[in-house]
DNA sequence: GTCTATACGGAGATAGAC
DNA sequence: GTCTATCTCCGTATAGAC
């Protein structure tokens, strides 16, 4: 079991630089010495960048789905799970005026790429959206959930692609106020 | 003057292809195919890759003060044209789906690269939002027109990123309504 | 101004010793 | 499982003929 130390630690560091400096722009080499291997070596774990990619786009999707478990478990009702949603912008604002958000990026550059990969990566929104829309239809917006779903989904990406181009803390603490307001007025209806 | 029309040329196939693959994907050999021309030839007109990055962003500087004098000369108040701002998104709904915003995705990949022209590609931002606050400091807020700016551009930005993953002309629209609807319920008070 | 030919570096990927 | 050495391709960039 030892053996998987090292593809876990390159698929971390790999995660880290992919997200810090995109997928294209990390060679083997950063990876190699993030790791603190050399570049042969990871031959024997991972035959192509595309296979560090979807592994990647895996651990991802796992963590993302550990997350959303997270939120589950942690009591409260359907409206407070999506305020956790929206309250991520602002628990996670250094990265994220740093290097934008994650999911948006990876899509948006596997998209330019017309990369194989695009369908795994855009999942990672389907988890946000899919979870998003349960919560909504939980509060009785069966017609709607859906929309409602992309509707966060879009502001929380808007927000993080501003916040990362002018690197505005208040910015994103001014926008998720706007969001949970915006939860409020709905569930006046 | 002859001379400037490949000059010219150049600009446009890198401006198209920026938008279409991204910056760091397009290739010397990808330009001068779409021109035409050889590959050798265009060092004649620019010394590196990042001498065409900044014609081209200088290119779109021009572009979109040309698009948003055209907005202001159309005729209408200052909420109508607003209103051209976010039907932008519907009019370019079909590239937008394609290839995203070309202005949020070249600031992204800029950054990621840490690349020297990130702040005359964030100017591109800058012209928009400067444009809007005009717009709300005409309609009365002196304090928010900022603010409201940003906020329009992050949601116009959220849109262009979730159109561009999901490729759903729909939910543009159904965006492009609600952000009517928000300036409508702003201008009520 | 435009071309062909070429230099040079860095990328992904492979072979084989240890 | 990890290393060094090496291969090949493609990228930017240059030189010089026409």
């Amino acid at each position: 079991m030892r053996g998987n130390d090292t593809r876990d630690h390159i698929v971390s560091a790999a995660d880290r630089l992919f997200y810090e400096h995109g997928y294209a722009h990390t060679s083997f080499t950063d990876i190699a010495g993030a790791v603190g291997i050399s570049r042969g070596n990871f031959y024997h774990h991972f035959k192509t960048k595309d296979d560090i990619l979807e592994a990647v786009i895996a651990h991802r999707l796992t963590q993302t789905r550990a997350m959303l478990q997270a939120w589950d478990a942690a009591g409260g009702d359907a409206a407070e799970r999506i305020r956790s949603f929206s309250h991520m912008l602002i628990a996670n604002r250094e990265p994220i005026m740093r290097h934008g958000c994650p999911v948006g990026a990876l899509c948006g550059e596997l998209a330019k790429l017309g990369h194989s990969a695009l369908p795994e990566a855009t999942g990672l929104f389907s988890l946000f959206r899919e979870w998003l829309a349960g919560k909504f239809t939980l509060l009785g917006f069966t017609q709607t959930a859906d929309d409602m779903a992309l509707h966060l989904l879009a502001r929380s990406q808007g927000i993080a692609a501003l916040a990362n181009t002018f690197h505005d803390e208040a910015f994103i603490r001014r926008e998720v106020g706007l969001m949970d307001s915006w939860l409020d007025a709905q569930l006046r209806h």
